[in-house]
DNA sequence: CCTTCATTGTACTATTCGGTACATTATGTA
DNA sequence: TACATAATGTACCGAATAGTACAATGAAGG
């Protein structure tokens, strides 16, 4: 039959689109194939553990893309504060300002939790591990920058549900803005709008 | 036949925790009539309009627990300091340190969210404006004081995903130490093992 | 005792679920 | 052009889904 689609990559987007929206057990074949444009054999035969495995592809390629994004310009880059400020502005574009759901959080709540745990447990530890790294580079003694790197990371999954919640991206934004007043010595900090316009 | 539960009152507490554990879709009748002792027969008399009524009876209930423990104190107590501890207190009791998960909380980022979005809704403006209150008649600034308790609501929603994430209730403890660090001015400030122990 | 009605178990429906089997088609290669 | 194989649509499976219908049961009140 007709080769709609060539690359397994091609629907990972998509499916953690429905994940996200949908969760895992509320992500039906009948949803999936609709949003990827692929029948039930083209399912299987790219992913033949079914659900699981796309849930697996995806959870990779969110790895993959905090690696790129977040963690290791926070492990590696030459200046801390602008490394948090970059990953930070990074993050609220992934998140859409909080009208985006973090699946990651969300199967952290979830009764699926279990299934997909040591990827969930991985995101988290290395992106608190990044951060701290970084806010050590600040001069930060370890305890402290443990201590602001988990209420970085925490704060952000908050700010996502408490948007959601009120339907507010600004109050999604505001929390990122409080973080970077904690995070990044008062001095570097610049808003948003003024250290992309320049 | 045999009269088992006598008040629907009876079945709520049962039901707020499979409706914790499994999320509104994934709690099935079947799970639902094991955990609560009744059959379907029961279940659709007290609830005839099923799993919806269930959730939004269990929404209620917390609701007036929330009301009673948390919003009333902030809004009502004579000094706001203790209020803000005792609450804290309270939450981190009913959490169970990150062990139990916010119903409300995973309802914000579910896709059943539209059909609940009224009480989810409510539960964190009454949260957030209750706390606010209490952090004005500290003397605090309105705006400040807003500010503060949108942050102080959505990291405990961070921190038990965090928590959860990690499996590690101390990540939970530790951020409500920090909030109350922020919410109480220094001075006021004691340990919980402290305060509960005189 | 007898009536009344809240309560309950069970059988049933129609639908959807994830997953399998397999024949068919298209495509790259020789 | 012929072949191998990757890709695909469809028919199918058993199990589970939410919800309905209803008859049977029990307790409470007169």
């Amino acid at each position: 039959m007709a080769r709609i689609v060539a690359e397994r990559s091609d629907v990972i987007a998509p499916l953690a689109e429905v994940f996200r929206e949908h969760g895992f057990e509320g992500a039906s074949l009948a949803i999936i194939g609709k949003a990827t444009g692929l029948g039930k054999g083209s399912l299987y035969h790219f992913f033949p553990n079914g659900k699981e495995e796309m849930m697996q592809a995806v959870l990779s390629e969110i790895h993959q893309w905090f690696e790129d994004a977040v963690y290791a310009p926070l492990r590696a880059g030459q200046d801390a504060n602008s490394a948090i400020n970059d990953t930070l502005d990074a993050v609220t574009v992934y998140f859409k300002s909080g009208g985006r759901v973090c699946l990651v959080g969300a199967l952290a709540v979830s009764n699926t939790r279990d299934r997909f745990s040591l990827a969930v447990r991985e995101y988290f530890v290395q992106w608190v591990e990044a951060l701290q790294s970084a806010l050590v580079r600040q001069g930060r003694a370890t305890s402290e920058a443990l201590s602001l790197s988990e209420d970085a990371v925490l704060s952000i999954q908050g700010a996502i549900i408490l948007s959601r919640a009120l339907n507010d991206p600004a109050v999604f934004t505001r929390a990122i803005d409080q973080l970077r007043y904690r995070l990044v010595p008062s001095g570097n900090v610049v808003s948003g709008a003024l250290r992309h316009g320049k």
